[in-house]
DNA sequence: TTGCATTAGATGAACGTGCATGTATCTTTC
DNA sequence: GAAAGATACATGCACGTTCATCTAATGCAA
């Protein structure tokens, strides 16, 4: 366990963290009126193409159950995403894209991977 | 320039961060009554051990401007760190620790470096 | 010297997040 | 089937961050 590595390790998460995010932010949210997590959120739904639970979405993003509660209070606001109830379990809720929502999806895919390239594409590779 | 390994990079950077700021903000936290960024911060002065300059800092701390002066005027407050006048250029700000700041700093330090191990210890090594 | 652009840092306001908690629903136990 | 506890999601609140702006000091040109 050498200490050294470990806090390379953070440095090097904390900074490309920073780095990425304040793009991402800035570069969703000028062109195409989307926060970071408001766009992950929607590429995770779009990625498994069906209903999901907030429950489930939660263990996908890296946001607390509340803030994600919010985020898609917004999405909603925004008809990005529609709020259904659930039959099995009337406690929980789905969510599930609009249109609207796959479009504006769709439209922001191709700037965030041109984000990520840019600060990743000379990164140091993760190996297992 | 392949695109998955660069989604998969972002996925992983992403979910370190997530785990090791939560871990940290909750253990520096309820043990030493320090945020992440306050310690952080307390981090590079010892680190360099001397005054530095409120934009020195900025460059090595992952905060805005008005952040990094929000978090050193709280440093203060707590008296862990001490701001002073710079001679050379009256609109700088010198920022230096207290002994209170560094015995705060060493009792942290080991817990961060706990949190740390215990998130990246098996983590995937990063190869230049 | 005066005037203007630039830079260092502080601060008000808006916003997003997490924590704690509230409400509704489900599950288990007796 | 009633009571007790667990679970799903929403929400009030405190806090930290960013953005825009402000003040003061500096540098530079005329």
């Amino acid at each position: 366990m050498d200490e050294q590595i470990v806090v390379d390790t953070w440095q090097y998460v904390l900074s490309a963290h920073s780095k990425a995010m304040c793009a991402l932010e800035r570069e969703l949210g000028e062109r195409h009126g989307l926060g970071a997590s408001e766009f992950e959120v929607l590429d995770r739904i779009v990625h498994h193409d069906r209903q999901l639970r907030i429950q489930e979405l939660c263990d996908e993003v890296h946001l607390s159950q509340s803030a994600l509660s919010r985020v898609v209070a917004r999405l909603e606001k925004a008809d990005l995403v529609k709020r259904g109830a659930c039959e099995d379990d009337r406690r929980g809720v789905f969510v599930c894209i609009t249109d609207a929502g796959r479009a504006r999806h769709a439209e922001a895919l191709p700037t965030q991977r041109a984000v990520l390239c840019e600060i990743f594409g000379d990164a140091p590779a993760l190996t297992r």
